[in-house]
DNA sequence: CTTTGAATCTCGTAT
DNA sequence: ATACGAGGTTCAAAG
């Protein structure tokens, strides 16, 4: 069981006490608070006073979050030395990292409320599907689906302009760099793909180098920059891949997402 | 002031009254649970039992975070609907996006504690500094920085490869690229500089090129593959940029973050 | 240590 | 709506 402590509404004194205490003992701290805040580092922001969420993890990552949106607006992947201090009827909680060298200060006006809870366990695993890489080793062990009569040569090659996901040999004998992508691919894919295929070019002077662009769609800007530079576009259907990928090898013996969704 | 709700270590009917409520009126929910999550849309996902900081914000964006770490494990960045149901000893909490179509899947096995904050207010400026763009602008209205006699083109130019920072001419008439990095600068940089380079050859036969990767410093590697593609670096002093350009338009007034860090 | 590329990237902005 | 690029991107893998 993890021991919980909370307080709400505190004076100065207990709130800096509460919040010092949990970050010393490192605590999940999270925190609902009206404060300032600044950044100084890779970057520098200032945040004016308002409401927001803070959370101060156990291994030192410290968030701080609007009422809005996915995204903190400020935060600290993981810093050395947390301190909490109280100062002119502020609890200023200040965050160093050291490489890069980054200082985070928040500076609570008023703490409406905070949690503490200690000895959290998370050790479950989480398992990804549907990402590139499942797509990749998929089309790689059965090109087919690209063209008839590719062989696969390499998965994830090094070239001095990066790594080519998947090179292989069309019936012709010539090279077929492939480049997998798991959404609409855009400008980026294409300018991948050519450096690839002109890294192979590079490497194998007079070798016939094909290049083509998997992907579930191209922007049209993609398409036509693709087939400016020679190279070639094959359409897959990602969720189909993915079904046939956990029908080879299922990696999970458990009911579907939308199975659940309709039994519950 | 902003009415605030607890409940901590309650029951399966009590919990879920209380999550499904709090997500009813749109507070900010933070709850601290033993949950397992599941995720199906653009990507899908499974993650077992484990302890976890359940974030729900008023405008519906989701986040599960594990007890380390930045990123949260699962999310919704804004869903069109967030249902709490009691179901078989567990709460569950499912969230559903509309556009892409994904659904978010919260098993509660064992609520620790939960909060509800109604009414949060938060107003205030995001002031950002010292990004790109900014450095960019002022190197184009000063390119006496980078050097002498430059007269500036255009900003962000778009190329075929990519978008240039800035585009110039120099004292003798040859084009001149500028990459504009606020970072140490990699491989990534050069090669960039080196496409939008490219480009402008491409687009202007005959013409002159020269392209200089402008940067606070530069790993070696990068310095090392800039002079083999006859490229040019010089070095820029962000911090001194920064205060040309606050000086040029200020944007506020205050102390500096590393004054305040003394004072405090 | 750096490099490299993915990401349910998110987010802003221009078209 | 879509496309494109930046990000204090973060993160993990690989050299």
């Amino acid at each position: 069981m993890a021991p919980v402590r909370h307080v709400a509404s505190p004076g100065l004194e207990e709130g800096y006490r509460f919040l010092n205490e949990a970050v010393a003992r490192r605590d999940l701290v999270v925190a609902v608070a009206r404060c300032s805040v600044e950044y100084e580092g890779r970057g520098a922001s200032r945040l004016g006073e308002g409401d927001r969420l803070l959370i101060v993890k156990p291994d030192g990552a410290v968030l701080v979050h609007r009422p809005t949106g996915y995204s903190p607006v400020n935060w600290q992947p993981d810093s050395h030395v947390i301190t909490v201090e109280a100062h002119n009827g502020f609890i200023v909680l200040r965050s160093v990292r050291k490489r890069p060298r980054e200082v985070l200060v928040v500076r609570i006006s008023r703490l409406y409320f905070a949690v503490a809870i200690h000895g959290l366990v998370d050790e479950a695993e989480f398992i990804e599907y549907l990402d590139e890489g499942e797509i990749a080793d998929y089309l790689a062990r059965h090109p087919e689906v690209i063209e008839e009569g590719l062989r696969v040569v390499r998965r994830e090659r090094p070239l001095e302009s990066g790594y080519a996901d998947i090179v292989a040999v069309d019936r012709e004998g010539r090279y077929v760099v492939i480049e997998v992508k798991r959404v609409t691919a855009g400008m980026e894919a294409v300018k991948q793909l050519h450096r690839y295929v002109e890294g192979l070019r590079k490497n194998n002077p007079g070798a016939k180098v094909r290049g083509i662009l998997a992907a579930p769609a191209a922007t049209k800007e993609a398409l036509s920059l693709l087939s400016s530079l020679g190279l070639e576009y094959r359409r897959i259907d990602v969720a189909k891949l993915h079904r046939e990928a956990k029908r080879e090898k299922p990696r999970s013996r458990v009911a579907s997402l939308l199975d659940f969704i309709k039994r519950s």
